[in-house]
DNA sequence: AATGAATGAGAATTCATTCAT
DNA sequence: TATGAATGAATTCTCATTCAT
């Protein structure tokens, strides 16, 4: 009963802790708000967390907890790759939503840090994602799905960038602004119309080869 | 020629600021560290500047400033629309290479920045690129050379999307490595190859309409 | 029975508390430490004694006990001064090894200590030995067998102040190398060697008078 | 004239520190009370000194030049071994008129440290004393002036011992107060009379040796 | 105008002590 | 009665900013 106590105010002062680091990045952050915030004394933090960075590290990996367990589900469906691609914008959309806090602490970290740090994050966070990509789409391309002039893993990387800067431009306040400025404003607020012309775009970009292109000026030209 | 002098430390002085920012970040940076490495007194800096926002602000706008230079040399080439932008790519590798400083203090700063600031810095850098991207790919619709059934500014959007995260791939730490994992150390670090492949993929992205795939695979259908 | 386990609980408590105060000084002993490595809660702690300094006051007691009971058997054995020192030496060396913790203790607090607190410390711990070694050596006085042109007192105090600065050598880590520094390593790990030089320095001190030296110094030019 | 200004007040500062840490010990001095008492902000003891431990050790420093300087006037005086043990027992008596921070910090230090530190500490401290010490006293056995018995280094530890008491009752509180109990208060206040007895003491444990005891005994027998 | 020493608010962290369970 | 989680005052240290020289 203790420990339920214990597990529940836990997980609460790792959501203050990621809204702040959300908000005011790691080092703007401070324990004392953060305690402040969750009700706790600084005491109670450092009781549970060595120090800083180990909080830190903590909400980071809750945070990324709660994403892989959102990322799991879209993976799960071994759907056609186009399909795939769609659940994955409307995950990301849906994300954006309902764990903002997540995201935008995810990219404060990947921005901020630096050196070795930074690799050992990376290679935590998105290590085993390009490879389960670069993987689909190589049996996609070797099912035909997709087409087969590009290397796998690099439409895999740009397919994921593409959902980066979509997660970004939900949840980062520059990012967002700079999305509605180059959607405007309804289109950028309208999840539905963003979908579809990202998977429109998508759809092109993974299915024709650049040899297509000949043939289609050829077509076109004999119109 | 005493002004000429002042210009010259402040050119110097920026260009401290801009690398102690990049290299930091804002809260980590020392005034006092960039006041002894431009060889100047902490006075000095609080007479050009009142604060160390006001500082960064100033380094932030020289930074833009360079960029903007380099990429209106790209914008003016009034090329096909695939050309331009692999001019734009190229453009982009070879200011990762000649300005990784500027491009890391952009994105540290996208990535920090919050609230209304965020909404200003956003206004202020990607006010001009967005309509310029979006005009010049409506008048390529126009002339059939880019697809006609996407939303010019959404097509815009993520173009400069992956001309973003390409550009995070070169300049920050994190994402390089998140590069390098996607596509292999080797194929990472060759800007020819990563250059094509992205080409590749904007150019079928770009022109092939969804409703071409239907054709495609009838065609297919019928081979 | 229920008191009986208590007061080894209580002994072992102590027991423990010198050898953290003996290790780490007064202030950087941690009450939590002690907890722990007692086996008990702070909680008990502070339901024994109501704070850090009452508890200290108990650990010196006990200490103090404790070397009162060993050195009280020396007295008791009512010899001739210069057996009697030896004997004290003797008492010392073995002390040094076998309760270290206690005299850490003991030599710690008194450099820490200050003020009234020192007085009524030093009241406590040396108001006894003082006294009982002046009556003691004025005996002997009286008795011929040590010098009778020094003040009793200042003869009990020298004698004791050489007993004590051994203690520190043996206990205290600066004064053990400043022991080695001066005497080198064999020599000072050399316990007959110590106690039988000391014995030679303290027996000329108590035995002869400096109106001897006189005497001396003739009878060498007669020579 | 600044940087002069600024050695004033170093060594005012330093002033400061010596006397809090001979007051409180190096764990319960606090910088910010350090600061407040020296008439500074925090800032500048840390623009002078890099934390807490350096400025102690500078602290340190400065005490233990002072006590050289004044020791190496007696040592100077290549006088009579017991003229010159007398001039060292002066010595004392008078640092601990005028110094008696320095002593107090030395003798708190002293206490203080462990492990390795202590080491260091007392390697720095004693490091020249003991030798010197050691090599006088060889030579005036070579003399004939002190006993040929007993091993140089001995005699010089029992006499720095003695010497070292003699300071800590002169400068730490708990030592005072144990003074006065051996010798009584007007006794302990008396300069001469103790640096008399002490004198006394000295003389007949460096002129006689051991053998000479049973002379002595034989003579008064035969008295 | 330039300097850089000084200021002091603010952040991290520790630990004696309390008190609800 | 025992527990040990929680408290929060105190401490070290940093750095943006000011201002006397």
């Amino acid at each position: 009963m203790l420990k339920k106590l214990t597990d529940d105010k836990q997980r609460y002062i790792l959501e203050i802790g990621i809204s702040e680091f959300a908000e005011h990045g790691v080092d703007r952050a401070s324990m004392g708000a953060i305690a402040r915030k969750a009700g706790i004394s600084v005491g109670v933090l450092y009781k549970y967390y060595a120090d800083k960075d180990t909080f830190f590290d903590a909400c980071l990996s809750r945070s990324l907890d709660e994403l892989n367990d959102i990322l799991r589900n879209i993976e799960a469906q071994d759907r056609h790759m186009i399909s795939g691609a769609e659940a994955a914008v409307r995950a990301v959309q849906r994300c954006a939503r309902e764990h903002r806090d997540y995201l935008r602490m995810y990219h404060r970290i990947a921005a901020q840090s630096s050196g070795e740090y930074a690799k050992k994050l990376a290679a935590a966070i998105e290590g085993v994602t390009a490879d389960a990509y670069a993987r689909r789409i190589a049996e996609a391309q070797a099912a035909g799905d997709v087409r087969g002039d590009m290397d796998p893993r690099m439409l895999a990387f740009f397919f994921d960038n593409l959902l980066m800067m979509l997660q970004d431009s939900y949840s980062s306040d520059y990012y967002r602004e700079r999305f509605r400025r180059y959607c405007g404003e309804e289109a950028a607020e309208d999840e539905d119309f963003v979908a579809s012309q990202l998977i429109r775009f998508l759809e092109c970009a993974f299915t024709f080869e650049s040899g297509d292109i000949r043939h289609k000026n050829r077509g076109e030209d004999e119109r």
